[in-house]
DNA sequence: AACAACCCCGTCAATAGATC
DNA sequence: GATCTATTGACGGGGTTGTT
């Protein structure tokens, strides 16, 4: 944390170091004076020291609501590089830059957890203080234990800020998100390196769980069978079998909860085949819904402009984006010539919007 | 009715590490 | 060595819901 500062616009009062390495390299102790930056005028950096801080240079500072900042100047003192998790105490492991909690049942692992998953599938409702707050209370201790909160609605009640309507929601959200693709099962479950990609392409080799978890008991032909994917090395192939073998139970216990569906198969249909595309700018329609056009047209859609990019489609204001993929030579469009891309197909390929205002009235 | 708390979204770059 | 994936991170605005 640091005092409150205006960089480009915004008061930042944090900044992430990363690692230990980050530490080391800057020099950094408490009580230090830095220099920040916002990377991409977006996420704030400590790019410098610039000795220690004084009583003076806290003076006039104020919260970005205008509130005054009182805290006091803290001692000068060395950084201490944790050796245990804050949360549970288990000793930290270390994991290439990164210091990492190896507990599977630490608490805050839990919430990371279930926020993943909850993120993945696009299943709202579930911010940081309801996940502490439903693992706190005992009333969720695994992914599984979500989807049995209708059961418990007593109970879900008596937490803060969960009334009729919120658990309505929530449960409602629950039901409805509980269909899913085997892949999609996959990368929500927040095994480490297994995203969305990852999980497509093991998807395209093992078709259904019961056959993935019957890999373990032959690990090293699964490992093999893996590697033969194209993409999959030996490294990711062992993080999914370990992933799953050390949630084995979980696992099963949630798959039990949630229903798999077939995936589209036909996703390479259509005239987009296989053109990646990235969305910039200020747009007229929402970006998810510009994404799935294009998705239903084969195409893909990725976040950051790379040389092997086909097509930027950009909006109004785009910043950097387009200054990278001109750069780059990457084409860029605009909406209209991606509207005639798509064919026409445009309207058709959206999903209906929620109906809840006319259809109902 | 006013306020507070919470959640989501949009914004984007920079890592580290894996794979080929 | 080039290219890709996955992940993280801070803030403010806007919407919704709960509480007083």
């Amino acid at each position: 944390r640091i005092a409150p500062v205006i960089v480009s616009g915004v008061t930042v009062e944090n900044t992430t170091l990363h690692n230990k390495g980050e530490v080391e390299r800057l020099g950094m102790s408490i009580g230090d004076k830095v220099r920040v930056v916002r990377r991409g005028d977006v996420i704030p950096k400590i790019i410098e020291v610039l000795g220690r801080a004084t009583v003076g240079d806290l003076k006039g500072r104020t919260h970005s609501d205008g509130s005054p900042f009182n805290q006091e100047l803290p001692e000068a003192s060395e950084i201490i590089v944790p050796t245990k998790c804050p949360r549970c105490e288990t000793t930290l492991a270390v994991d290439g830059a990164f210091l990492k909690c190896i507990n599977l049942d630490c608490p805050s692992r839990l919430e990371r957890t279930i926020l993943y998953w909850c993120r993945k599938l696009e299943l709202d409702g579930i911010g940081e203080k309801l996940a502490e707050q439903l693992c706190s209370s005992g009333l969720v201790s695994s992914l599984a234990d979500l989807y049995r909160l209708d059961e418990r609605k007593r109970e879900l009640l008596s937490l803060d800020r969960m009334a009729e309507k919120s658990a309505n929601n929530l449960l409602k959200e629950l039901e409805n998100s509980k269909s899913m693709t085997l892949s999609m099962f996959i990368s929500a479950l927040g095994l480490p390196r297994i995203g969305p990609e990852i999980a497509t392409l093991i998807c395209s080799e093992v078709e259904t769980l019961e056959e993935l978890i019957d890999m373990l008991q032959h690990r090293e032909e699964a490992v093999e069978r893996l590697v033969k994917i194209d993409r999959i090395g030996e490294v990711v192939a062992n993080l999914l079998l370990d992933g799953i073998s050390d949630r084995k139970e979980s696992i099963i216990d949630l798959y039990s909860k949630i229903i798999i569906v077939e995936g589209r198969k036909t996703i390479s249909q259509g005239t987009l085949n296989g053109e990646t595309f990235c969305i910039t700018g200020t747009l007229s329609r929402p970006r998810k819904e510009i994404a799935l056009s294009i998705k239903a047209q084969g195409g893909k859609v990725v976040s950051s402009v790379s040389g092997n990019l086909d097509f930027l489609v950009s909006g109004d204001s785009s910043g950097s984006k387009m200054e990278k993929a001109t750069r780059l030579g990457v084409k860029i469009i605009g909406e209209d010539q991606l509207d005639d891309l798509l064919g026409g197909g445009i309207l058709t390929d959206i999903p209906k919007p929620r109906q809840s205002t006319l259809g109902e009235f």
